[in-house]
DNA sequence: CCGCCAAAACTGTGATAGCAGAAGCTGGAA
DNA sequence: TTCCAGCTTCTGCTATCACAGTTTTGGCGG
C-alpha cells in the first residue's frame, strides 16, 4: 500500500485527496496554491499540479481567476452523485465477490471493528476513514481499476459534504449496515 | 458551444481531448510537453497542465520519467471500460429521455445523417466525431454533469483504440443502431 | 560485423519571477 | 455614519531556468 511517492505533486495529491475523503476539508473552503505550498514547504508548482488533478475529478472547482474552492453541495448535484454511486458501487461489489479471500474478510472485520469504535466515540474523521477503508477494501478486490477510480472520484466529491452532515447530526444515528454486508459476503 | 477559453491550458486541454475522442491520436503514441508546446506556440507549462488533467482522467499515462504515452488497450482494460459504459450510458440515456425536445430530436436526426454519410465514405474521423456528437447530444439533456463527465472520461479512453479498430476493419461493417435509437426515443 | 559502455540528448519535475486581474482595505468626503 | 474612489495585496497563470533521471546513440574493443 505504501508505495514510494515518486514525485512531489503525487504525494501532495494524495494528501489533499485523503483530507477530502476523510472530510478534513469543508465545502466552500478556499484553497490557494501559495498557501498550501507554504504549509507543505514546497513551491506552488506541485501544489498546482495536485489541484489541477483534483479539479479534473470534480473535487475542487477553479472559479474564474483568484479562487479555487471546494464545491458546495446542491440538491441537483447530490442526486447526480448519488445516481452514479448507486449505479457503480453495487456492480463493483458484485464483481469483487468472487475474489474475496478469507484473509481479506478478516481484514474487513477488523476495519468494521475500528468503524464501530469510531462510531461509539463520535469520532467523525475516524469513522469516515474506516468507512472508506471498508468499502474500497471490498471494491479493490474486483481488479477493475477504471471502475474503482470512478467510484473514488465520487467519494472525493461526497467527502466534504458528508463530513458536514456527520458533524451536524453525529454518527451514532447511523445504522451499521457493514456487518450485514460482511455476513452476506461470507455466505456468498 | 464556443465559449471563451479563459485560460491557455484549458484550450490546450480541449484541443487534446478532442483529438483523442475523435481518434486523431493513436494508442501507444508518445507525447511530450516540449514537443506539443513547440507545436502550439506556447511554453511547456500549459501543456503540462493539460496533460496532467488528461492523466487524471486516465486518458494518458505518465510512465516513470521521460514518458507520457497514450495507454494501449488490453483485454482487461477493455472489459473494465466496457462494464462502466454499459452501466452508465443506458442510465444516462434513460434520464435524458424526459428532457428530449422535438428540436433536439431534429438535431439528432441531422447528426445521424452526417453519421451515415461519413460511414458511407469510410471517413473514420468524421464517423467518430458524429458518433460522439450523437451520444452526448442525448446525454447532455439529462442535466447530470457528473454522470456525463464520467462517461466522457470513458470515451476519452476508448477513442484512440476505436480509431485503430475502425481504421483496420472500416466503418461500413457497423450496423447502424442510431436510427433505431431515434425511433425508440420518438415513441418514448 | 556485433556487443557493450559511456556520454550526450532529451524528458518530466520543481523552483523562481513577472504579469494581469480580482478582492479587500483605507481614508477622505458627503 | 455611510459610501465610494483609489490603492495595496493576494490570486492563478505563464514563462524561463535548473536538475535528476532515462533513453538513445556513437564509438571502441572484440
Amino acid at each position: 500500500m505504501a508505495d514510494a511517492p515518486a514525485s512531489l505533486h503525487t504525494s501532495i495529491y494524495d494528501i489533499l485527496r485523503r483530507r477530502m475523503i476523510e472530510g478534513e476539508i469543508m465545502p466552500g473552503a478556499d484553497l490557494s496554491t501559495r498557501g498550501l505550498a507554504l504549509e507543505m514547504g514546497v513551491s506552488q508548482m506541485p501544489v498546482r499540479d495536485a489541484l489541477s488533478r483534483l479539479a479534473a475529478e470534480g473535487a475542487v472547482a477553479i472559479r474564474s481567476k483568484r479562487r479555487i474552492e471546494v464545491p458546495v453541495m446542491t440538491p441537483e448535484r447530490f442526486a447526480d452523485l448519488l445516481d452514479c454511486r448507486l449505479l457503480l458501487e453495487p456492480a463493483a461489489a458484485a464483481l469483487a465477490l468472487p475474489h474475496i479471500t478469507p484473509a481479506l474478510l478478516e481484514t474487513l472485520r477488523e476495519t468494521d471493528a475500528a468503524l464501530d469504535r469510531a462510531m461509539a466515540a463520535d469520532d467523525v474523521i475516524g469513522y469516515m476513514r474506516a468507512n472508506a477503508a471498508f468499502h474500497f477494501g471490498i471494491y479493490r478486490a474486483n481488479r477493475r481499476p477504471t471502475l474503482n477510480r470512478a467510484i473514488e472520484a465520487l467519494w472525493l466529491q461526497f467527502g466534504p459534504f458528508m463530513r458536514v452532515v456527520y458533524g451536524r447530526y453525529g454518527t451514532s444515528a447511523l445504522v451499521d449496515q457493514h456487518r450485514i454486508a460482511l455476513d452476506a459476503i461470507a455466505s456468498g
